[in-house]
DNA sequence: GACTGAACCGGACACGGTGTCCGGTTGCAC
DNA sequence: GTGCAACCGGACACCGTGTCCGGTTCAGTC
């Protein structure tokens, strides 16, 4: 991995300044490569050197703010690191994401909707992380419940939610409730 | 409601046989309005005049697999019609949603795919009775709860699911469990 | 501080899908 | 058989995509 040459640093910062923005403002689904590459004053193939389409550049936007609950997840203070039992890690896991969903619902909009989703690194991660506590728990099929135990954290699903009127408080209220009888 | 006319009648025919057969054959979302329309021999003109997007022609064709389903968890009988504990007909609607799902996951693909599918009748109808199963078994914040349980029959979570080697059988048994524990 | 090759830039291009529009056709009622 | 309304379908303009290549900028070397 070569060092990266100053215009194309430049460049890159300029497109991801220009992207979040797009994203914050608008629908996720009308933010297209040609409206991030006007509104960063760029080209568009200087885009697609980089990255092959929109969702992609809202993954690596939202990864950032991911990066930080990952290593807490691995690292951090129980309950969220290790050392709680699984389901007070869970909990925390589920509050955790509710909160960060709540804060970048359009990134995460943009990034994942539908079978994208599954095909990011960070979900590899969350998936990771849900199937060692549901082992952990002893539960009957891990590998089932994983997945399952991931789809309320849906961005669709979070975004349904919240604009039907239930505030991340209560979906997390709900899912910590969940986690405690599922994962105990 | 005025009467169709007969050759509109005749085209809607050819149209629904065509979509359902492009839908079957290939990935969902690379159908597209004029392959229907070249398909089922028709002008793009005549497919927009009933159907605004691909996606409501596969919920056009959804419905008639999933109108069954609802008729029998109105008035069919127990565990899936009234009459069974809420979580016995819980697990009995994933159960037959999972079957459902199995046998039509290119449809689903093709009309629920992200936000869409909470805009659909079926989503309503779901929802309405998980809320009404959940409200029954007196849990915390029904509201809450009714999508966190209908998030993982999502098409794209049961796609990728069975792809990674989940049986719809394995997803039924894990579903029923959180249904036992969840909804007492 | 000039040279050089490699990395990078960005606009032009061809393509494919969308949704609309309207002249022509077909069906139905009287 | 006649008239009208509903219906048909292809042509059209538009938009976003992804690629390609001539030109530019950078960084290391002497």
């Amino acid at each position: 991995m070569t060092k990266e040459r100053a215009d194309a640093a430049r460049n890159r910062e300029k497109v991801l300044a220009a992207a979040a923005e797009l994203f914050a403002a608008k629908d996720p689904r009308a933010v297209t490569m040609d409206s991030i590459a006007r509104a960063a004053g760029v080209g568009r193939g200087t885009l697609y050197r980089r990255y092959p389409d929109v969702a992609s550049i809202a993954t690596a936007l939202l990864d950032e703010h991911e990066k930080a609950l990952q290593h807490e997840l691995l690292q951090g203070p129980p309950p969220l690191g290790p050392g709680a039992p699984p389901h007070e890690r869970l909990a925390a896991f589920y509050t955790a994401m509710t909160g960060l969903l709540d804060q970048h619902v359009h990134l995460a909009l943009g990034a994942e909707t539908g079978a994208r989703r599954y095909a990011t690194g960070a979900y590899g991660f969350w998936r990771a992380h849900v199937l060692a506590l549901a082992r952990e728990a002893d539960v009957a099929d891990p590998d089932a419940l994983a997945d399952t135990l991931l789809a309320p954290l849906a961005p669709d699903v979070f975004a349904y939610q919240r604009e039907r009127g239930v505030s991340p408080a209560r979906l997390a209220a709900a899912l910590t409730e969940l986690a405690r009888v599922l994962v105990r």
